[in-house]
DNA sequence: AGGGTAGTTGACTGAGCGGTCAAGGAACGC
DNA sequence: GCGTTCCTTGACCGCTCAGTCAACTACCCT
């Protein structure tokens, strides 16, 4: 009845339970997550509906899995990409624009966690990993106030800001409505930095 | 079978309409889209289901119509906020303070905003109203750019930054973390502004 | 009063849903 | 070959869903 958490699986186990979720991945991220039934689901792979409840205890649990996923991988993401920063405001930079660059790239987690959000049954499941990534920003912000080289604030919710520019603007490339030229990320990446600038005596 | 668009409804009617309105709207906006179903919008109102299908066509008519109400409730009140505005860069402020303000007193509308920018059945609903409040915030961009109030850029891509700052801090004042004091606006707006002050050699 | 229209009822339909399960097949260690 | 575990099948279950409709009531106009 209910899969156990931690069941071996074979290679050919592994290989059906990506299938899975790499499929339903991009029903949900494209019907929609109640829209997409399980039935959709086995049928698009070919296989019997016993083998969904083979790997997975529900639709929901499912999606909690890919969204688990995703978070991880853009943690990671970030990790990376501010790992190698001399500055705190460097830290800031790089790590919005290694955001951008991987809610661009993918697409359908991106859609996800748009959609997560407002879903009462999975958002507690965001929530963990975007505080985490906003405490680290904050963590960020709050050295370069230190060091003098952003105007003073509440980190969070200047984390909370810049997180903002970021999912809109990510959208309007979903959407086709704006290219992510480097120019484009520039003047957005500009605006959150001058944003956290604040008012200067000189510039 | 089909309600026509122009029905005449007497005032009893329009007393009932409104109802169905105002009940779905809160039970969407609490319980989701799908997840709700007519029978328990109608049983919630304690009608027969029949009346549901006597206003409208279907689920989808409803919501649509919600979006509809919504988007032009926060038209009129962003209208009347810059009304008396002096500069450009005034009626930008006083837009994106209103456009705040009514999101966080709207908080059922702002939450199927959020679920409809999801679902490819209501964000097409959406972009016109988002467009033309882009476009409008980008006409005032542009004229202060030409009086040489805040630095040249694209005004639209501009626009978009701040709803996308806006639409996340309203979340947060939704999700509890964050109150919307006066100070906690100023701050936001700050952003808002210095983002688009940009570089400058004197402040 | 009476006739028309606006509004209401709730049982009903057919489809589709998430989830179950007994049975059977494939892979692997022995 | 044989037993065990891993995996797969697909008919099936109980239920809920959006939507229908014939019969009915409330109200208004004359």
């Amino acid at each position: 009845m209910a899969v156990p958490t931690d069941r071996r699986l074979t290679q050919r186990g592994e290989e059906r339970r990506r299938q899975l979720v790499d499929y339903a991945t991009a029903r949900f991220a494209e019907n929609g997550f109640h829209p997409t039934s399980v039935a959709e689901i086995v049928e698009g792979l070919g296989v019997g509906k016993g083998v969904f409840y083979w790997y997975f205890d529900s639709k929901e649990e499912l999606l909690r899995a890919i969204l688990s996923d995703a978070q991880h991988d853009l943690r990671r993401t970030q990790r990376d990409a501010i790992a190698d920063a001399g500055s705190p405001t460097e830290r800031i930079e790089r790590g919005i624009r290694a955001s951008i660059e991987w809610s661009i790239e993918h697409r359908d987690y991106f859609r996800l966690f748009q959609f997560a959000a407002t879903d009462g049954r999975f958002s507690s499941n965001l929530r963990t990993g975007e505080q985490v990534a906003v405490r680290d920003a904050a963590r960020h912000l709050a050295e370069a106030m230190a060091a003098g080289e952003i105007a003073a604030g509440d980190p969070e919710l200047l984390s909370h800001a810049i997180l903002g520019v970021h999912t809109h603007l990510v959208h309007l490339v979903h959407r086709g409505l704006l290219d992510p030229t480097p120019a484009e990320l520039d003047a957005a990446v500009s605006f959150c930095l001058y944003g956290l600038l604040g008012p200067r005596t000189k510039g």
